[in-house]
RNA sequence: GCACCCGUAGCUCAGUUGGAUAGAGCGCUGCCCUCCGAAGGCAGAGGCCAUAGGUUCGAAUCCUAUCGGGUGCGCCA
C-alpha cells in the first residue's frame, strides 16, 4: 500500500471530475505528485496539482487549488484539506488510514514496500569485474557494495535481475599473471628465483598458487613445451584468482549470478568476430584515422589507419578503434560483442556500476547500446567516486611498491562487513567518500550503521520484554495484527506510522533513480523516529510501549513496534546488512 | 586543450527529480537515567546553497559563463 500513489490517483480523479479544458490539447495529469510535506504541521500529504495545472488552464493556482480541495473534502478518508502558500493543497487524512498502513505491513510482512515498477523486465547489472590478477583491494569495495545493493533494490522493485561479472581473462595481463605464477611454481620446487623481474606481479598471494601447482604436478610442468605450459598456466591461474576474488566477495556478502569469460568471445568465428561482421554489414565499421587529442599532443603520436566503430554518430565524442595493430581485438571490441550478447539474452536494461576512473567509458558504452540495440534496450552507467581511507582522521597512505596497499579483506576483517556496506551506501554514489576505519567501528550515534541496527535490536528487545511482562497474553505477530490500531492516537506514534507509510514511496523512487543510498537515509530517519518516541517514555510513562494496566493499548503499540522492525529488517536486507535481534 | 563528476553549517554529508521558513550527524553550549536497552533523547548557536547572469508563479535543483577540486583523454585492461 503506497498511500502517496493512492492519493495521487484520487487527486487526479477529482481533477478529471472537474472537467477542466485547457485551450490546447489534453490536460497532463502525470505531473501531479503527492508528497509528504516538508513540515508535518502542514498535514499528512501535500500535492502540487493546482500549481502544475494552473498554467495550461490559465487559472490562478490558488483558485484552482480551492476547487480541487473542495472535491477532496468529499473523500471519506480525508479529514481536512487546506490551501497554502503558492497553491499547495495540504491533506490531513482520517486516522483510519494509519490503521490500514499497519494492517498492510502485517499482511505483506517483508514484502511491504515492494514496488511493481519493474514489472518483470529483464535487467542486467554488471559490477566488480576486477581483473583476475590478484585479490580485491579497498578501491573495489564501493562498486561491489553499490552494485550488489542496486541489484537487490531493483529485484525488490520487481525487475528480473541478473547480477553479472565479466572476467577479463583474455588480455596481456593474463600472460603476465601466468609468467608470474610459473616463477612461484619454480620457487615452490625449491629453485632460487631471485627478485621478481620488473613487469611481473610480485605479490605474495601468488605463492600458494605456485605451491599448489608443485604439489599437484611435481616438476612435470617444466618438461612441457613452453606454449602448452603457458596456455595451461593461464587458465589455472585465472581459476585460482577467481576463487580468491569470489571468497573476497563472499566476505562482503556480494554475489553474482553469472561470471562471464571474455576469452570465450575471442577467436575465429566467435562472438567478437561475428559482431564485427554484423556491424560491417550495417556500415558501422570503417578504416580511418583519428585526429590527435587537442592541446598536448603525445610525443610518439603518429597518424595510423585503424578499424573504427562509428560511435560518434551515436553520441560518443570520437569513433573508437576495434582492432589493434597486431591484428588482435581491443578491449572495446570485446565490450561491443559482450553488449550484443546481453541484448541477445533479452535484457532491456544493461546497468554498469563503474569506478569514477572509468568515467571516460560511459559515453562509448551508451553509444554502443544505442547502435547495437537500435533503441530497444538501454545502457545505464552509475559511477562510484573514489574512496579516501582514513584512520582516526589521518589519511591512510597506500603504496603498491612498499607493499602497504590495503585489500578488501583487510578492511572487512578490521571493521566488519555491516559497517563497510552501510557506510558505502550512506552516500550518493557520485559523491566522494571519506572512510574512517576507526569511526565506523564506534558504536555511537556518529555511526549510522549501529544507530539503525540498534533501532531494530531495540524493537526486538521491547517484544522480548513484553512477552515476559504480559503473562498469558500472546505477543506473536498473529495476535498483534488483530489489535485495535485506532488506539494509537499519540502524535509520536502517528509520526512513526506516517514514516512507515513512506517506505513504499522511498523504494520506488530509489529504484527509479538507481540510488540505493536513499534507503540507507530513510532507515536512519525511521530509526530516529523510533528512538525519539522511545525517549518520550522517560518523561511521560503513559507513552511507553508496555503498559500492564492497558493490555489493549499495549498490544496496539507492540504491533507498531513490530511493524517498525519489519521495515527496518526489510530495508537492511536490501542493503545486504544484518538486522540483529540484540546488540553485543 | 576537450569530456564527465563534484562545490550546501567549522567538519562529513542529505535535500523527495522545479515547491512552502534549506536539513542530519559530528564538534560547541546547556539539559534528561528509582523508569520497556543512556549503544539513547531534548534544547541552543552556526548558511550570500562557489560566483555572475538567465529561464518562470517559484531555482540548492534546469541553462550559460567564470572560479575551485577530482577523473579520464588513439592499439593498456
Amino acid at each position: 500500500m503506497n498511500i502517496f500513489a493512492d492519493f495521487a490517483e484520487r487527486v487526479s480523479a477529482v481533477v478529471a471530475a472537474l472537467e477542466l479544458k485547457p485551450e490546447e490539447g489534453q490536460l497532463d495529469l502525470s505531473r501531479i505528485t503527492v508528497e509528504p510535506p516538508r513540515d508535518p504541521a502542514h498535514g499528512d500529504l501535500a500535492t502540487n496539482a493546482a500549481m502544475v495545472l494552473a498554467k495550461p488552464l490559465k487559472m490562478k493556482p490558488r483558485d484552482l487549488a480551492e476547487k480541487i480541495a473542495e472535491g477532496l473534502r468529499a473523500d471519506s478518508d480525508v479529514s481536512a484539506v487546506d490551501v497554502a502558500g503558492p497553491g499547495f493543497i495540504n491533506i490531513r487524512v482520517n486516522p483510519i488510514i494509519w490503521s490500514r498502513v499497519l494492517a498492510s505491513v502485517f499482511e505483506q510482512g517483508k514484502d511491504f514496500g515492494r514496488s511493481q515498477r519493474g514489472n518483470g523486465v529483464k535487467v542486467n547489472v554488471e559490477y566488480v569485474s576486477t581483473n583476475p590478477t590478484g585479490p580485491m583491494h579497498v578501491g573495489h569495495t564501493r562498486g561491489a557494495v553499490v552494485g550488489d545493493a542496486l541489484a537487490n533494490l531493483l529485484a525488490f522493485a520487481s525487475y528480473d535481475v541478473t547480477r553479472e561479472y565479466l572476467i577479463n581473462d583474455a588480455g596481456a595481463q593474463i600472460d603476465v599473471l601466468a609468467k608470474s605464477v610459473y616463477l612461484r611454481y619454480l620457487e615452490a620446487l625449491g629453485e632460487d628465483i631471485g627478485a621478481i623481474p620488473e613487469g611481473l606481479y610480485p605479490g605474495d598471494y601468488l605463492k600458494p598458487v605456485g605451491k599448489a601447482l608443485a604439489d599437484e604436478f611435481g616438476p612435470s610442468l617444466k618438461d612441457k613445451p613452453e606454449e602448452e605450459r603457458h596456455a595451461f598456466l593461464k587458465g589455472y591461474a585465472v581459476d585460482k584468482m577467481m576463487d580468491m576474488i569470489r571468497a573476497d566477495l563472499e566476505l562482503l556478502n556480494v554475489h553474482h549470478d553469472v561470471f562471464f569469460s571474455e576469452k570465450t568471445m575471442h577467436g575465429e568465428g566467435a562472438a567478437i568476430a561475428q559482431t564485427l561482421q554484423a556491424l560491417r554489414e550495417r556500415d558501422l565499421v570503417y578504416q580511418g584515422t583519428l585526429p590527435p587529442p587537442k592541446g598536448e599532443v603525445p610525443e610518439d603520436w603518429e597518424d595510423r589507419e585503424q578499424t573504427l566503430f562509428r560511435s560518434s554518430t551515436y553520441g560518443d565524442d570520437i569513433d573508437r578503434p576495434l582492432v589493434k595493430s597486431d591484428g588482435s581485438y581491443t578491449y572495446f571490441a570485446a565490450d561491443v560483442a559482450y553488449l550484443k550478447d546481453k541484448l541477445d539474452r533479452g535484457f532491456k536494461q544493461m546497468i554498469f556500476v563503474l569506478g569514477a576512473d572509468h568515467g571516460g567509458y560511459v559515453k562509448r558504452l551508451e553509444a554502443v547500446g544505442r547502435a547495437v540495440s537500435g533503441g530497444s534496450a538501454q545502457v545505464i552507467c552509475r559511477l562510484c567516486q573514489l574512496v579516501k581511507l582514513f584512520r582516526a582522521g589521518e589519511p591512510v597512505k597506500m603504496s603498491k611498491r612498499a607493499g602497504t596497499f590495503i585489500t578488501l579483506r583487510d578492511v572487512v576483517e578490521e571493521v566488519g562487513r555491516d559497517p563497510v556496506r552501510f557506510m558505502m551506501l550512506y552516500r550518493k554514489n557520485d559523491a566522494h567518500l571519506d572512510f574512517d576505519l576507526q569511526k565506523v567501528t564506534e558504536q555511537s550515534k556518529d555511526n549510522p550503521v549501529f544507530y539503525v541496527q540498534y533501532g531494530h535490536a531495540r524493537c526486538s528487545s521491547v517484544l522480548r520484554q513484553a512477552a515476559e511482562e504480559l503473562d498469558g497474553i500472546s505477543v506473536a505477530p498473529e495476535a498483534l495484527m488483530k489489535s485495535d490500531f485506532s488506539l494509537l492516537e499519540d502524535e509520536g506514534e502517528q509520526g512513526i506510522i506516517a514514516k512507515l507509510a513512506q517506505w513504499p514511496r522511498v523504494v520506488d523512487g530509489a529504484a527509479e533513480a538507481h540510488e540505493p543510498h536513499r534507503l540507507a537515509f530513510y532507515l536512519y530517519e525511521l530509526a530516529s523516529a523510533l528512538h525519539g518516541h522511545w525517549s518520550k517514555g522517560k518523561e511521560k510513562p503513559q507513552l511507553r510501549f508496555i503498559n500492564d494496566k492497558k493490555p489493549e493499548l499495549t498490544l496496539a503499540r507492540l504491533a507498531m513496534v513490530y511493524a517498525v522492525s519489519q521495515v527496518l529488517a526489510s530495508g537492511l536486507t536490501v542493503l545486504g546488512v544484518d538486522a540483529p535481534e540484540e546488540m553485543r
